[in-house]
DNA sequence: CCACTGTTATATATAGTATATAACACTATA
DNA sequence: TATAGTGTTATATACTATATATAACAGTGG
């Protein structure tokens, strides 16, 4: 399993950890049932505590990313795919309600932000 | 001086009243030259300890933002708007990129962000 | 001198983060 | 059934960030 943790940054790293499987999951690289690394075998691997990786796996089951099951694994969750939708609409909002907000403080004419738009989009397809 | 603080959120104490402060400059609630509350004053106000106060004001003064000058008080640094200016533009992309990143992601069509544009264009002007 | 500024230092408390270790419980399989 | 792998729970320890309280020091201005 890819997983970059830094030691030295302000975000605890059983936050860096949470981060990068539910990146996993919403790219599709970790499919619903999927199981994870076990606790054990991830703790060695990246050389973090055992404990540190039940936390991160405890908050991802809690927020419904992943299901464990002792004695088996832990497991990729089936996604509900409407109600991440619902949650991914909400980020985007945000985003681009902050985008504005600036722009009106700072006397940023709005359509220099369909621009950016227009830059990104077409600069983000591979 | 209006400061809203919230003792049970997780963002530091300090840490709000560096937003805040930051948030009159941005708005021009705080102008140039002007004299911030005193570290004691703003302490026995927000019933805060001064410690903590202080913190905020030394970060804010290693961020350039306000000067303190000893036996006289804390006042707003003169603003360098170029500079300013050049950080919101990169909040702004920052923002969209996020955003247009997003979309693409889930598959959502970019045309709902400039209507969502539009939408808080409109709603955002008082 | 006095009353207000900011500055520095010390001690203390609490919470969050991270580690190490151990024991317990469950599952699958040789 | 023994064993080796899962997850679970508990305990102790350490470090850091945050926040408090208190005191003393230093500069400004009336």
């Amino acid at each position: 399993m890819r997983m970059m943790i830094s030691n030295s940054s302000s975000v605890p790293i059983y936050e860096q950890i949470k981060e990068n499987i539910i990146h996993q999951i919403m790219n599709h690289e970790l499919l619903e049932g999927e199981i994870l690394p076990s606790i054990r075998s991830l703790s060695k691997d990246i050389k973090i505590s055992v404990m540190t990786i039940k936390k991160a796996y405890d908050e991802l089951e809690s927020e419904g990313y992943i299901t464990s099951i002792q004695g088996k694994g832990t497991f990729v969750a089936p996604q509900n795919t409407q109600l991440v939708q619902e949650q991914v609409r909400r980020e985007i909002e945000n985003h681009i309600e902050k985008a504005v907000t600036l722009s009106h403080r700072f006397q940023i004419p709005v359509e220099e932000l369909t621009q950016l738009i227009e830059i990104f989009d077409r600069g983000d397809e591979e």
